[in-house]
DNA sequence: GAGTGGTCTAGACCACGCG
DNA sequence: GCGTGGTCTAGACCACTCA
């Protein structure tokens, strides 16, 4: 890569190889670059990267490009900038919105305030993977994964009942305690504790009625129907992280969805 | 607006009246032009609007500046740009998506592909607005509006049920024939037939049991939980512009979403 | 006042679509 | 070959933050 602009494809498939020229602009290879150095912790979440000026330097390029690169990078969240201090690896722990992922809302607008739910979890342990979670996680049937249930209760009613599938490797030692005892999401908890940064995710919805056991643990009958919600969690390059089936109770909250 | 870029908050607030200095960036106010031009219909959903040149002529801005205001149109969805060609006003119709604002997908992965859905107009007629109609519309209780029930199935299983309720006014003379007999999304001929173009929407979810009526027409009984989606959706300005209360089958399908 | 991101400009050149 | 959007650069200045 230099610093002419006849030279932004160098990254290009070598001499004639390729049926589409594959251009890709400067500003995605610097993108590319950036990432790169995201997911591989040269900056942690949280702290700051370089100033544009700095990674222009780096990558001669002009300010200009590595500005587009990174404008695209906080258009994903992946960084978050800050006019006059700098631009943050994106976090899920001391964002302004607290459960970035979460779409249930009481049906009473009352912002997103509501007290921060809390946690009864009702297990966590080392298991085998099924051949369906096993699938949803890119592993292979019996591979080791942590599993967890957890209910989430709002003033003190139970609202969702939530298994949690993630990869052993990834996750060895998770705990009931770490699962429960940590204010905050629980994403902000995956960063600090496993280096795991989720990206972004997936979700399926469903309205389905419990079986006796999950009735149980959200204090409904087996005739009340409840949203299903199945989320695959991706890191870095789109490697899925966590997979998550969730049951909530929709009388007092929705889910809420903004489309565009 | 001068060329200067000194004068860049022309549209400010008059001399010292303000706390909140509100200084708007060039580029905002000329989105803001642009976007006048969009809601007046100086140029037509499908057609191309100027060239950015073009554009940044007419303004006396650089084309730079024309472009960072188009390319968050291009964000929001309301204009597409294709290189080579120009820059087009949004339309629900020919659109690469058929259905933008349907996430409801076959359990089968199977792309969008799936038959286009097969439409029933159940009844279609002019009614008085009751409160909550009228709230989420921003009218008044007893105003006209125009109602519609309709199932949609796919491959011959009744799938989606759904009532609409569209402002009177606007809509004045919306027939059963129109909302069954155009092919592709309803959205489009709206768009063709009064004009009106649906640019965002909100969507609340809930499980739901279906009374004896709506079970009938999905074809379940009323044990079966289904998916109440109740839908908003604006037009330019943020006006609220339709309000749909749907009821999904979520038994082939499911509702997909993507979080970031 | 120094440093950071944000805006604006002007000009050159590239990729694409189409006649 | 021309016109369109897309990329890249370089430099000037503005708004914000913090010491």
């Amino acid at each position: 890569m230099s610093s002419t602009p006849s030279s932004a494809a160098d990254g290009a498939p070598a001499a004639g190889a390729s049926l589409t020229p594959a251009f890709s602009p400067l500003y995605q290879q610097i993108k590319g670059l950036i990432l790169h150095s995201l997911q591989h912790g040269e900056w942690k979440p949280g702290e700051a990267i370089p100033s544009e000026t700095e990674l222009a330097a780096r990558f001669r390029v002009s300010q200009g490009t590595v500005r587009k690169a990174i404008d695209e990078l906080a258009a994903e969240n992946l960084v978050m900038r800050r006019q006059g201090k700098g631009t943050f690896v994106a976090t899920h722990a001391e964002q302004q919105v607290q459960y970035r992922f979460l779409k249930l809302q009481p049906d009473n607008g009352d912002v997103r305030g509501e007290a921060p739910a809390e946690r009864t979890v009702v297990e966590c342990r080392r298991v085998r993977a099924s051949a369906d979670v096993a699938r949803a996680l890119a592993l292979r049937t019996g591979d080791a994964v942590m599993q967890a249930r957890r209910v989430l209760s709002f003033a003190g009613v139970p609202t969702i009942l939530e298994d949690i599938w993630l990869p052993g490797q990834a996750f060895k030692g998770l705990t009931a305690g770490q699962m429960a005892g940590y204010q905050g999401p629980t994403y902000a908890m995956f960063e600090l504790d496993f280096g795991v940064r989720m990206v972004r995710a997936e979700e399926k919805l469903r309205a389905v009625l419990p079986d006796p056991a999950q009735a149980q643990w959200l204090a409904v009958d087996t005739s009340t129907p409840l949203l299903s919600v199945e989320r695959l969690a991706y890191t870095y390059n789109d490697a899925p992280m966590e997979l998550r089936r969730g049951l909530y109770r929709t009388d007092t909250h929705h889910y809420h969805n903004e489309l565009s």
